[in-house]
DNA sequence: TGAAATAGTGACCTATAGACACTTATTTGT
DNA sequence: ACAAATAAGTGTCTATAGGTCACTATTTCA
């Protein structure tokens, strides 16, 4: 094959490709329960239904796939999230209603504060407790989505401290191990849980406190060493 | 945004979409060292050079991802891998010199008797050691995808029996335990090793046994109970 | 037949996580 | 002002998993 044929041969390609887009589901915690950020859809397919941001890449302004994640949910709350992950794509023909089409799944996490005055000012965005969500009919396999990715932090709750992430600057362990509980599904002994933290060496004491009807909590603050957030095994998890 | 002017959106997002392929690093072991399956690339570009094995979804034939990389696969060693596994999709304007690409890449694992003959009468198509590879300069970023599903096998081989999929349907425990060795880079202890292997109960003792000049070790089966086959923890690690 | 080679086990030691009672520091109610 | 309630944080025992290594077992080969 020479050049010129495989350059004719390209284009077909490119035309005959499955539809690509990107979906993130990005969690939050805020009033003791778990929140994930939908989007209320105003075009077809699945015009009216609630699912994931995201959406088709940019040729021109994105360079890369986490580029297209980081701006589709900036769009979204305001800013970008403190962490993001890749998930899992999905490709098959059953998933769109349009035929073949393939998503690259992304987790997200960050505090309810840093955006919450954006993603009130906007009416087809908003953050929905979780429990709630598994019982709506949402977008394409959205549901499944967002259970890969439910799943996928449960795992993190146990190993690593990710989901600090989903907290505000400063937070207290109390409030962070409930976090992991409610991934979790199960309480955790408190001993183990700060024990874990504490050999991590990933938290930083503030020095300040926070009161809430007896004993005051220690403030921790991430210390933000790139990527070094899990705790004996790394891999994605 | 009305029904026909979503068709016209869609078109062109589809014909503006990147060029998306799928790859495979599909590992084998034999003669006590970890190996590679790689494909001569007859086309444009990087012609002449080797890469994975991968290509297009074939929007008529597939169904899903995972049927794209089990046929691109079956077309070059003629038998379908006992395992793959989705290890992480690569997005980016510089990895391919047409500009914007998307692969999906798979890591996958396969006893090398069970392709010798296929591989052997295909040219183009070849069992590389590991560590030659690394030297070799591959097609696109395929080097970086290697690398990625390498260490994802680490991981793996620290607390799973997964890599047993490389070996031949019987093998034995030093066997395997070398086999993990290599990917781990560092010996283990063997009486640590056969616990762990003990515990997990996937694996089946044949009765038979095998001798290499010494006490002959008992040959064992992977017990195939779809998918349970991590040690402690599950997800993908 | 005994030495070398390889497979497999016994037994002790250490590190880590679970369990849970205890101490500490604050708020609330009288 | 002081006791009770409430929530944070610790001390310590126990159970379990994994590391270490010497020992036993079964074969081949000279």
């Amino acid at each position: 094959m020479d050049e010129q044929q495989f350059l004719a041969d390209y284009d077909k390609h490119q035309y005959d490709s499955p539809l690509l887009t990107i979906d993130a589901v990005l969690f939050t915690y805020h009033q003791e329960c778990l929140k994930v950020l939908l989007v209320e859809r105003s075009n077809y397919p699945e015009r009216g239904k609630w699912g994931l941001p995201g959406g088709f890449v940019d040729l021109q302004r994105d360079k890369t796939l986490e580029d297209t994640v980081r701006r589709k949910l900036a769009e979204k709350t305001g800013v970008e999230p403190p962490y993001l992950e890749q998930l899992q794509s999905i490709g098959n023909t059953q998933r769109d209603p349009r035929g073949w089409s393939v998503t690259v799944a992304y987790t997200a996490l960050m505090a309810f504060q840093s955006c919450e005055t954006h993603v009130a000012s906007v009416a087809d965005v908003q953050w929905l407790e979780l429990d709630r969500v598994s019982r709506m009919d949402l977008a394409f396999d959205h549901q499944t989505i967002i259970g890969l990715a439910r799943e996928r932090m449960r795992q993190k709750a146990l190993y690593s401290i990710v989901p600090a992430y989903a907290l505000p600057e400063t937070f207290t362990l109390p409030e962070l191990q409930h976090l992991h509980e409610v991934l979790i599904g199960k309480p955790l002994q408190k001993k183990s849980f700060r024990r874990r933290i504490e050999q991590a060496e990933l938290l930083i004491n503030t020095g300040e406190k926070r009161s809430e009807g007896g004993r005051p909590a220690t403030l921790y603050r991430m210390k933000q060493t790139s990527g070094a957030y899990t705790f004996v095994r790394n891999l994605e998890d």
